[in-house]
DNA sequence: GTTATAAGTCAATTCACTTGAGTAATCAAC
DNA sequence: GTTGATTACTCAAGTGAATTGACTTATAAC
């Protein structure tokens, strides 16, 4: 197993794990630095920054790519990410399919596989686990080798809840057994979190996110989830169950409504077969949406102000830079959603010169949450305060 | 977007810094600790908790309490914070007044003092600063030499935001001129915040929150704001409004109402107003509460629902330990106000074996806001992630 | 009394960062 | 075209804080 870093005890090792993350995460955030500009970035002298790339660069992790003179002086030799240096797993297990991808170091997809599973019981998930293995040995054996870890993506609620009981839930799965099942399945390190936090993290690696600190994503699965960052970390709250928001109230033509039961695929999909239509998949949602349905029109009409008072909700409780929408639904009809989306003015986010708008659109597509759970490992690839974790 | 970001790299020094911070924090949130305890609690050997404890003795900041002996072997010798070992100064600036107060390390008041304003300008305020140092060098000699900064106390929102031109607002502040302005008059370090993230810290330094690392503080000041802690960190949002939720719309009984015209010590007033009765002060609100007046418990009828919305939306969105509320009511109004609340069953924070209630008083009283200014500086003194910030 | 166990000290070593002196490459001015 | 200012970067020595390993002390159990 390829660890960014081998764990060490010893004090002066932790600290260089961490700056190595700190330098790591400076170059994947601003793309091209020379040594110099990293150093007055993360507050090292020069010399601990030249010490960091050449470890960095003797890894593979970074590589160098040319020069840059910005006026007198001598121009600096500038480095950025080796997308072949490491690779993050992303799995991402539903109650029909398990699903799989391999990002490269820059968050790229170098292969992305589907399963269908006719069980979604932990032994069955853990038989489909070896079968992904070994396709993934056969179609990217480079990449497999030089794996940081795997990321899950699973429905939440975890633990015992007064949520627990609803459709998404996955039958006999636990927090640490699950853990513990991928862990041993996969033979590499776990991280765990829910589809919406997943996407939050999948937009900050690559999309819409990258460079942001402080920034909600209103995930499209079955129903709706909320994935929050605050300073760079993800607020997972006291139990990793904070972004709840779909069985929250929203207030509607007539009286109030679950967001979910308003604003998610589910509710479309309802929508649809009351009109005696059958169970869309992602591409004739697309269809729909470019043939102007007025059944999809008219769940927007009604999906879209909820949506609007769950963003003033966010906005108000976080003061986000920005709020991104995404997930399982195509990009036709977010965009559609977030232009009939009437933002309230009385809300801490309506502010004169914002360098974000208040509403964005997630840019990792119906992947969302899957390139998500992988990007959870690249995360940590980046980001200092993992330092002594793994 | 401008931001400072806290250099979070680390050299031998800062690592110590670092390690300080984490040793002192982990006595504080124990109360009594020996050297292998504390060194199994942090991560460190016995004897580089040694050094850092003989430094931290000599400095005065801890103590020796005692021994322990827990079974065989060498009994523990135990420290404890000395109370003595350094204070903090708490501002709090309120339209019509300057509340100071000066805690010890163990977050006990050794002095508080209320200065009238007739002015609330920035000048003004400067000039009762330098009245407030004086009258606190007379009475507190040996607090004042030991001041470790100030915490400062100022309604939000900062900055020019949707909800700015309210009636809370301070004429003629900006954020970045108030630091300043405080650090000139007072000479020491200075941390500004609102007065709902303030209480939360006051209520982790020695309350309600002592010990929890997630949790949220819903603050009646003139209006109801929201304190958010998140892994020990409080949630403060892109720009510093995060917790604005006094203007979110609640249902009531005929229609929607903002939180704060439903569920503020402002709201009560105008209600007893309306029945012909003057503004009441604190103690005049506890007397009302004691003699079961009829409007004021007509008030908690309205109020108590709106609430429990609220804390439904916190728990889904945040999953904290606990949901605290306080500030400046009465206790017994506060009390009253949770056993009136009816909590939702679908909520994740509806779990089986709670450690904590969902909702819980906050134990500090009506100068909470003023006593969480100073707490914001003691804090800093126990959170190892601020060792590279001063 | 002996032994196991736990807390704690002392001295030597290790690790990564900093400091300070020096080199190299570019631009700008004369 | 030479000189000097500016910026990027290297090399070698020094420093600070933590770790390691051997040893001491105090209590409980047998």
């Amino acid at each position: 197993m390829l660890s960014i870093l081998p764990p060490q005890n010893t004090s002066p090792e932790r600290a260089k794990s961490l700056n190595r993350r700190l330098v790591l995460g400076r170059v994947h955030a601003t793309g091209e630095m020379g040594r110099a500009e990293l150093s007055r970035a993360c507050g090292l002298t020069i010399q601990a920054v030249s010490n960091i790339i050449a470890e960095l660069v003797e890894e593979g992790l970074i590589r160098e790519t040319g020069r840059r003179s910005t006026g007198r002086g001598l121009p600096a030799t500038l480095y950025a990410i080796n997308p072949k240096g490491a690779y993050a797993l992303g799995v991402e297990v539903r109650p029909n399919a398990l699903l799989a991808a391999v990002l490269d170091l820059t968050g790229r997809p170098v292969l992305t596989t589907r399963h269908a599973l006719t069980d979604a019981r932990p032994e069955a998930v853990s038989r489909e686990l070896q079968a992904l293995r070994l396709e993934m040995e056969q179609a990217q054996p480079e990449a497999v080798s030089r794996l940081l870890g795997a990321g899950v993506v699973m429905p939440g609620p975890f633990g015992t809840t007064g949520l627990s009981g609803t459709a998404a839930d996955l039958p006999g799965w636990h927090e640490l057994d699950a853990r513990a099942l991928f862990a041993e399945a996969l033979g590499m390190p776990i991280d765990l979190d829910n589809d919406a936090n997943a996407a939050a993290m999948a937009e900050r690696v690559k999309g819409a996110a990258q460079g942001l600190d402080d920034y909600a994503y209103l995930y499209f699965g079955t129903g709706i989830g909320l994935g929050l960052v605050s300073q760079g970390r993800r607020v997972a709250g006291a139990f990793g169950n904070a972004g709840e928001i779909g069985h929250l109230r929203m207030q509607t033509k007539d009286g109030t409504a679950a967001l979910e039961d308003v604003a998610s695929r589910l509710s479309l999909q309802r929508r649809l077969a009351a009109h005696g239509r059958d169970a869309p998949d992602f591409d004739t949602l697309a269809a729909l949406n470019a043939q102007d349905d007025a059944v999809l029109d008219e769940w927007i009409s009604i999906a879209a102000p909820a949506l609007a008072q769950a963003v003033h909700m966010i906005e108000n409780l976080f003061d986000p830079e920005t709020v991104i929408l995404g997930g399982a639904l195509p990009e036709g009809i977010v965009d559609r959603l977030i232009a009939r989306m009437a933002l309230p003015e009385n809300s801490v986010s309506n502010r004169p010169g914002r360098a974000h708008p208040r509403l964005t659109r997630g840019e990792c597509g119906r992947l969302t949450a899957t390139l998500g759970a992988a990007a959870l490992i690249l995360n940590r690839a980046f980001s200092p305060q993992f330092a002594a974790l793994d």
